[in-house]
DNA sequence: GCCGTTTTCGGCCCGACTGTTTTCAGTCG
């Protein structure tokens, strides 16, 4: 299989932190760092890149040294660098890393003073009472980094927006009861709309007397309080969800939310601009010496960098300050924008609405139409419709839509793509439907050739439509399957084929690098909740906010159209 | 290791909180 963007990414990482550990130069350190981010979350392949000699130095943060690494990498599958490092210093100190409170400096300490290079013996010389009497380190040191290994060791402890809101919203409706409380937001990942949130950060502006740090560490869902400041304050919810609450004063109020929303890439290339305009940027402000220059909002801290205002969702840097700069910054996706939903399930397979609800429901959303996508006889799990139950549903939509005025239930199927490619229902019903989303369940884990080969060939049926979520991962439960989704959409454009994003929270299939890909392919995108009942037609959310982070605009996205120019694109040939 | 309408060398974002100290290093975001 071809090395991966991740994977190139892995190695430049792990280089990064046993790099800190030995103590190399802190910025070189960082270039390692800013690499693999970058690499991470390019929308095409380096593997490719490479392939193609394409001048990889002209990536931001890649320079002559860098995109040699990147060659190597692709072309050996390993980094001699990187070996070389870990022949000096165990690879397993990687992992030590991860340990909430251990950075490279007190890693490096253990390893030196105590011989530790894993968990294990960290938690041994810990038990022994050795870690206090290494130099910088103390009692309440040891005691913590016991408490953090007894900790399961999760690997990563994000968790889905959707579950994040839900944490927010009575924790926020307490705060609000706080005295003097003026203004309450909440920054960081989930203002960015990242598909997962590492915690919260929460920014409140207050009157002096505020009671809310108090409140806030008093809060009943509160297991640890971490830190208690006057202006920050930590805690880790039962839950396990980290919460940072910030108290910032009213004049600098979006120097605060712009700092505290990140990403912590956009914020230094920000602040970067800064320096070279003579100005020092930070949470309070844009400073001028010690004068406050600006920062009561966000879009006046870019005006003194010489940029417009960048919207929250394209803050990776990832070419949004290049693209501000030359003022071609994309006019993003809005919910207001989508006229209708192209995959929905009823009760006639595994979805907990009838018809007629579902089409209510999404009416009720303000849409124009509404696809109605059962599942296929393959998925009997989900009671998938064979040919003569869909005949009878296709009969059943006519009715209904002979009474619903200025509304349109689409006729469709989720049909499943069977492990040869061909789909599961024959075209003499599938031509009678509207619109097809085709989807993989079964035979997810094939090699990544065979898999793209499935897809390629079912988009050869001229009835093929949509590619239900397209690498079927679950987030932090089922990894996505093996599949050249470069290859896939370039095929899709070609055939007039479309691409979901699919935008079931747990889902989120495509991601935001995979949309902006898309984009740069020029493929549409249906932007589709997969909605098993009423109440998760509103799932659309998720789906803009992920679109709106991979840089797409109402253009690249199919349910933006009205219901007569859908109809002109979802007939092929 | 990267990068350049101040620079091809000398810079590289900024502050809060904790614990171990006795003025600050380390970590985190």
């Amino acid at each position: 299989m071809p090395i991966q963007n991740a994977d190139i990414a892995e190695i430049f990482s792990r280089v990064a932190n046993l790099l800190e550990i030995e103590g190399a130069n802190q910025f070189r350190v960082r270039a390692y760092r800013n690499a693999a981010r970058t690499v991470g979350s390019l929308p095409r392949n380096a593997a490719d890149m490479v392939e193609a000699e394409e001048d990889l130095s002209k990536l931001p943060g890649i320079g002559k040294d860098l995109a040699g690494k990147i060659a190597e990498i692709v072309k050996t599958g390993s980094l001699d660098q990187l070996e070389e490092l870990e022949e000096r210093t165990p690879a397993e100190l990687n992992e030590l890393m991860n340990i909430s409170g251990l950075g490279p400096k007190r890693v490096s300490a253990l390893y030196h003073e105590l011989g530790v290079t894993n968990r294990k013996e960290l938690k041994a010389a810990a038990e022994k009472e050795k870690i206090r009497d290494v130099e910088g380190f103390g009692k309440k040191t040891e005691q913590s980094i016991l408490e953090e290994l007894s900790k399961k060791e999760e690997g990563e402890k994000r968790v889905p927006l959707m579950q994040a809101e839900q944490r927010a919203a009575p924790l926020i409706d307490y705060l609000k009861n706080s005295k003097g409380i003026k203004k309450i937001t909440v920054a960081g990942s989930y203002r960015r709309c990242k598909e997962t949130v590492g915690d919260l950060d929460i920014l409140v502006t207050c009157k002096k007397d505020s009671n809310v740090m108090d409140r806030f560490a008093d809060y009943e869902d509160v297991e640890k309080v971490v830190s208690k400041g006057s202006t920050r304050s930590t805690v880790v919810l039962k839950s396990g969800l980290q919460v940072d609450v910030r108290v910032l004063p009213q004049v600098g109020y979006g120097a605060g939310l712009h700092y505290f929303t990140g990403s912590k890439a956009h914020n230094i290339a920000v602040r970067k601009r800064g320096v070279d305009r003579k100005f020092k940027i930070n949470e309070y402000g844009v400073f001028k010496g010690k004068e406050r220059v600006a920062g009561k909002t966000e879009e006046e801290v870019y005006e003194k960098v010489g940029l417009p205002y960048i919207e929250p969702e394209l803050r990776e840097d990832r070419g949004e300050i290049e693209a501000a700069e030359k003022d071609s910054l994309p006019n993003l996706v809005r919910q207001k924008d989508i006229r209708g939903d192209l995959h929905a399930h009823t009760k006639a397979t595994d979805g907990q609405a009838s018809l007629e609800e579902m089409a209510k429901a999404a009416k009720k959303l303000g849409y124009d139409y509404l696809a109605v996508t059962d599942h296929s006889k393959k998925v009997t799990m989900a009671k998938g419709l064979n040919e003569s139950r869909l005949a009878d549903q296709i009969e059943e939509i006519d009715r209904l839509n002979e009474k619903l005025d200025d509304f349109r239930v689409l006729k469709g199927i989720e049909v499943d793509i069977l492990e040869d490619g061909s789909l599961d229902l024959p075209d003499d019903i599938l031509k009678e439907l509207d619109v097809r989303v085709c989807s993989v369940h079964y035979s997810q884990n094939l090699s990544r050739k065979k898999q793209t080969k499935r897809v390629l060939k079912a988009m050869e049926n001229p009835y093929f439509n949509i590619l239900g979520h397209p690498t079927g991962r679950i987030i932090g439960q089922r990894e996505p399957y093996e599949i050249d989704l470069e290859e896939i959409m370039k095929q899709a454009r070609e055939n007039g084929c479309f691409l979901e994003l699919n935008a079931e929270p747990d889902r989120l299939d495509l991601t935001d690098t995979h949309c902006k890909m898309a984009k740069e392919i020029g493929v549409k995108l249906a932007i589709s909740t997969d909605a098993h009942s009423t109440a998760s037609l509103e799932f659309m959310r998720f789906g803009i906010g992920q679109a709106r982070r991979g840089w797409l605009e109402a253009d690249d996205v199919l349910n933006t159209r009205s219901l007569g120019d859908l109809m002109k694109l979802l007939k092929r040939a």
